[in-house]
DNA sequence: CTTTCGTCCTGACTGC
DNA sequence: TGCAGTCAGGACGAAA
């Protein structure tokens, strides 16, 4: 599940990929992933030139050289990967993009929960899809107060809370299990209840975990890839997520007491130990 | 306003 | 071995 650390991953994969070079050719394949394609998507693209590839809470933002952005979300199952020249087109190659260097690049994505559309760069502030997010868990408007305002009042779970995109950007299903796991608090515990003194602990811990998967080039859930087509790594360095029924690596100082659970919160799994998360 | 729930989609996995 | 059923989940819009 593409998140923030694997979005990022990508970002820096296509950057040195595609920074620089002219696109000399875009094949869209498929016009309904998500929302519908922009009216000559591919053709406002071809002879631009790519100025600048950055991360946008979990989108991936390309700047051109004529004031306008690609914005691409991967969904689930999306990947971006270069090819070599002639590899036969898979089924779910919804988007082709290639580069005046011979570079091709491919946007593939089986489940289509994916999304890819353009903007004026500077509009994007006020676009529909990121007008009501959250901060950036990696930039400095993400506080501890201001997490704690955020939260003050709602009765939501906090494992919940913390996957709405307006409260923070970026997080998802498996980042947010290990951010509470490392901060010792509940997934259930009412998001209300996590004031100052709270975020204080949690905040650090969502920004490390981040910061740890990115270094190891984010998670492999299942086909998960780098632009380069290598398998990120910290899915070994899950913690709570997807051990339901190992014992929690903090049981020594729980008297050998602490085994993982899993639960259902929202319709999504949730890891955690009982013994160590209140 | 907040919160919850259904929906989109396909591939991997489970169990008979 | 094969096949039906279940699960996975990001985001959004509708419903409560």
């Amino acid at each position: 599940m593409p998140e923030l650390p694997e979005v990022e991953t990508v970002c820096r994969g296509l950057s040195h990929l595609l920074v620089g070079r002219k696109l000399v050719r875009v094949e869209v394949r498929r016009k309904n992933l998500r929302i519908p394609f922009p009216i000559n998507f591919a053709q406002k693209l071809q002879g631009r030139r790519i100025d600048n590839i950055y991360r946008r809470a979990k989108y991936i933002i390309i700047n051109l050289d004529d004031g306008q952005a690609v914005i691409a979300h991967l969904g689930m199952s999306g990947r971006m990967t270069t090819v070599n020249p002639g590899q036969p087109i898979d089924t779910h190659d919804h988007v082709i993009f290639q580069a005046d260097d011979g570079t091709e690049v491919r946007f593939n994505d089986p489940r289509r929960f994916g999304l890819m559309t353009l903007s004026p760069q500077d509009e994007l502030d006020s676009h529909k899809l990121f007008k009501d997010q959250g901060p950036d868990p990696l930039g400095n408007a993400f506080t501890p107060h201001v997490l704690a305002a955020a939260l003050k009042g709602r009765t939501s779970a906090i494992k919940t809370a913390l996957l709405d995109q307006r409260i923070v950007v970026g997080l998802g299903n498996i980042y947010v299990c290990e951010a509470l796991f490392r901060a010792g608090l509940s997934p259930k515990r009412k998001s209300g209840t996590v004031n100052l003194a709270r975020t204080q602990i949690l905040v650090p811990h969502i920004r490390d975990v981040l910061v740890e998967a990115i270094k190891v080039g984010g998670s492999s859930l299942r086909d998960h890839i780098q632009p380069n087509g290598e398998l990120g790594y910290f899915q070994h360095n899950w913690r709570v997520y997807g051990r339901e029924g190992e014992m929690c690596r903090n049981a020594a100082a729980h008297g050998g007491k602490g085994t993982i659970k899993r639960i259902v919160q929202a319709a999504r799994s949730t890891f955690y130990c009982p013994a160590c998360q209140k």
